[in-house]
DNA sequence: CGGACATTTCTGTAATCTCCGAAATTAGTA
DNA sequence: TACTAATTTCGGAGATTACAGAAATGTCCG
């Protein structure tokens, strides 16, 4: 696929955005490179279009699919795999924010829940488990909050994403 | 200081955790030392607890403070620099969310304006022009979302966070 | 001003991460 | 079964990042 200047633009700022969140710059790039593509592209223009390494676009698709970001479909007469992004944009948030919460914050609240236990039984002085049953509850609290608007239907949550802080005004009172 | 079992888990986990989140490792172990102590360490002792070089100590705390995750205090007679961490970790989660949110997040909305005006004029395919109008004006979505949540005052932020998924009651109708 | 202590910056090294090319594997075709 | 194309895995060179220790800078006091 032949890039104009905005995409290339465009592919390197998501590549190094990646960069910052923790992803391969590759694999940023090219979940970048497909979400701009109006049609599925195969690991071979991939590779032509970014100039990267066959193995790497591999393991880089791979990984997009972990994530969940990226899908591959089939075509008539051709056994190579087409590779296409999840189209909306808010699909991808979604699916971003998950993916972080199952990676990242989940493993951190049971591992506080295992030191909370722990401390119970290594001298741990009182005020240091206090610390940690506030922290896991604070997180808890968040992640709560979290799992219950990710089960709403989607329309429910587009429509509260435009209410935006408005919906305050349905709160009980004060504040 | 003197750390039980239970602390060095909570500050090696602290620290895989920040890695993940490309903040650097001891960084966080630094952060989630301060985080229990009860009492503003010096550099000294956090070099001696966790057994850091100093350099590294001075540094990631220059950098922790730039996050707004600690803060210096000053003890009379004493003229060395003692930190803490913020207590609270309602404020803690927000700092951390805000801080990325400046860091990662508005600079991708400042690309993709700069990408979506200089795709006018560089022979970018109009569908492709779509998907980036697409992209930034979901992402501008949550954004706008974010900060006016993040504006209303924090009895109301807890209130909210409290309703969870029931706060859709309260939506129009439907869904 | 000078000395003592605290902090930051600099420098070299160790550890880690990225990515290519080659080899191995898998899948489709005759 | 053999042949070919597509994909994945493996190994190591090159680049990046993290870190300790040394040197430099800054700050406070007399």
């Amino acid at each position: 696929m032949q890039l104009t200047p905005s995409m290339q633009d465009f592919i390197l700022h998501w590549g190094e955005m990646g960069a910052k969140w923790g992803v391969n710059r590759s694999v940023a790039q090219i979940h970048a490179l497909l979400h701009l593509s109006p049609d599925p592209m195969t690991a071979e223009e991939i590779c032509d279009t970014l100039s990267l390494a066959r193995s790497n676009v591999s393991t880089a698709l791979k990984e997009l699919q972990g994530w969940k970001l990226v899908k591959t479909s089939r075509q008539l007469g051709d056994r190579r795999d087409h590779f296409h992004s999840v189209r909306d944009m808010f699909d991808l948030v979604n699916t971003v924010v998950e993916g972080r919460r199952e990676r990242e914050y989940v493993p951190t609240l049971e591992a506080l829940r295992i030191v909370a236990a722990e401390a119970g039984s290594d001298g741990t002085p009182e005020h240091i488990r206090a610390r940690y049953a506030e922290t896991l509850d604070t997180m808890q609290q968040f992640d709560d909050w979290y799992s219950e608007i990710a089960k709403l239907p989607r329309g429910t949550q587009t429509a509260l994403l435009k209410l935006g802080a408005k919906i305050a005004r349905f709160l009980p009172k004060g504040s």
